[in-house]
DNA sequence: AAGATACTACGATGAACATCGTACGTCAAG
DNA sequence: CTTGACGTACGATGTTCATCGTAGTATCTT
């Protein structure tokens, strides 16, 4: 877990998502969650995996014959890298623009409005 | 204007944004722009202008001898189809997080909180 | 023990990206 | 008119991504 991880690729990331809701598993158990919404192979999901070991995306127990991946990462951590890597790209650092994007971007329920304006709350209490 | 085109790369995002912020442009003021940032080729630049003029990202006016380049989007319908796809991809569609991602990315001023909740207010009142 | 099953390793392939060099046309000086 | 500055067009190249097939090895089943 030394040096951060660079930003995941699409794929990466959908194989991410998989480990965060899971925990750690083999690649059997992350290939039937990838190929029941598109068609995948095992060995795509396999070489993708390893690839992302050598990146330090996942780290392998392989102690057992099934190999086990998790995440390196918290999700919450790689979320950050992610969005302020859009942030910068996209909307010159403003945060008040992405989220604008974000709500133009789809309907947002009104208790979503509401959880949002709580977190909003929350992270401003904890800066004085 | 027909089909909506695809989201942009990297570099395309970055022509993109020297068209919002200067107008329709030719690719000698585009070049003079990336090229303080960083050390890029004249041709680069034009390439990559042509290829996003066939994606239908930039339209080109052709009539005079220098090409004049425009977005063929908005700014912000742009910055909606990123937000939403990253929302999607990495954030489960859940704002809130993705909120929290861009917050805890970077040090957000009092000011930017305050307008981010002014524009919260705004967007709730728009909707019963 | 033999065959079927389950894994990993890895090379090959094709598409998308990003970058650049070269060719070629136009136009305004000299 | 010729030459140099400036412009577009486009092929070539190297890289990253994503996907898959094949080979080889270990384990299970009968």
């Amino acid at each position: 877990m030394q040096p951060d991880p660079p930003k995941p690729t699409e794929a990466e990331l959908e194989i991410l998502t998989v480990l965060w809701s899971r925990g750690p598993a083999t690649v059997r158990d992350i290939h039937e969650v990838i190929a029941s919404r598109k068609p995948t192979q095992y060995t795509t999901v396999l070489k993708q995996l390893q690839i992302m070991a050598e990146k330090g995306l996942v780290n392998r127990d392989d102690t057992e014959r099934s190999h086990i991946y998790e995440a390196s990462r918290p999700m919450v951590w790689t979320q950050s890298q992610l969005a302020g890597d859009l942030l910068h790209r996209a909307f010159k650092g403003s945060a008040r623009e992405l989220m604008m994007g974000a709500l133009s971007a789809q309907k947002t329920s009104k208790r979503e409005l509401a959880e949002l304006r709580r977190m909003l709350d929350q992270y401003e209490k904890e800066m004085p």
